[in-house]
DNA sequence: GAATCAAGTTGAACTTGTTCAACTCTTTTC
DNA sequence: GAAAAGAGTTGAACAAGTTCAACTTGATTC
């Protein structure tokens, strides 16, 4: 059955057929995660690609003083992994962890690569997907450079409103890479 | 004629057979720059995806203040283009500027898509490329969140030496994200 | 080879952001 | 529904990094 989101999602300018959506659907396995629960731990091997149905997710790294480190907000509509340990079969330096009750698609490397050779129109739906999330990931590299932390928070909660609502002022720290109570001294300026 | 350079970048694991590394490689017209010349400025369109063959470049931005913000420098062995100009024909946010006299192998966006469609395989090859790339980018954002000034400084000298030593001071804090001043400040430290 | 321009250095004053501790206010848990 | 744990706030002292200006040292250029 398809997943309209899904498709929606991959396959934006409609190259694949009503089968080979469907098709492409049923690869994906559904899987509800609890508030809290842990989709993937520091240390564990990645075994799945994950894309967003309902929910939202954090994703972050635990450095050696103990501090976390927000990478990333998947919520719904976007993917997750920790793609060098998806690859690799290494050890992930991530933690993802649902922010409250989530749905998510997920997909087992060998079906990954299942997919990709049953239909090869999808390799380039992916690297046009990972095209672009590099282009997102210079632009904050950038942001992170020239904009003060304060320009970086709002920049954030006017770009992801939705995102942003969800996240806790200690998540949100994280995220731009700011302690907590610095956070609270910006919120109280504006 | 195969350029092995190329070749052993994009096909690590011989997914290619002779002859298709040769007609890979017949996509790309090779390029010389000389120091301080511009294979792209900021407001123009990206035409072209680029591979280092010899030399070096700088891709960076120009923010509001004037400052200038180095995402990347790209050596011999390295890629390098405006991924978003390239694939949407919009006018480019990036600069990239010889550091020293260079040849590069470039292929034009038609080139490209004939590649894919000629050689369908090397959609997974640039999939797994732009993989590859992100998990770097992450880990960037982790290093400037969690490390100091002079760690980041440290971190970059140990892990790419040969692209310290061709930078300038000023190039080399620009990359960091830190003013020239504090960089001179930092190397006298240690 | 003098003149000029860009790169690097240094210091002082300043701003941004951190740390730590104390406190309040919610939320969760039993 | 009391107790405990976590989230947010505030202040004071501090550290990290910036700004600006003056200076020195190398590179270029004519």
């Amino acid at each position: 059955m398809i997943n309209h989101l899904l498709i929606a999602n991959i396959d934006e300018k409609g190259l694949l057929s009503k089968s080979e959506q469907e098709e492409f659907c049923s690869y994906f396995q559904p899987k509800s995660i609890s508030k809290k629960e842990f989709l993937l731990e520091q240390g564990k091997v990645c075994k799945f690609e994950g894309f967003v149905l309902e929910g939202c997710f954090r994703i972050f790294t635990i450095d050696t003083k103990g501090n976390e480190n927000t990478i990333y907000i998947a919520a719904r509509n976007w993917w997750l992994m920790d793609i060098d340990s998806f690859m690799n079969h290494e050890p992930s330096a991530l933690n993802i962890k649902a922010l409250e009750d989530s749905k998510v698609l997920i997909i087992s490397e060998k079906d990954k690569a299942a997919l990709y050779k049953s239909i090869p129109k999808t390799e380039k739906l992916f690297r046009i997907m990972f095209q672009k999330s590099i282009v997102a990931w210079q632009r904050r590299l950038v942001r992170n450079h020239s904009l003060t932390a304060k320009e970086r928070y709002s920049h954030f909660t006017k770009s992801y409103p939705d995102i942003a609502s969800k996240l806790t002022d200690r998540q949100t720290s994280s995220y731009l890479g700011i302690t907590h109570e610095f956070l609270s001294k910006i919120k109280k300026q504006s």
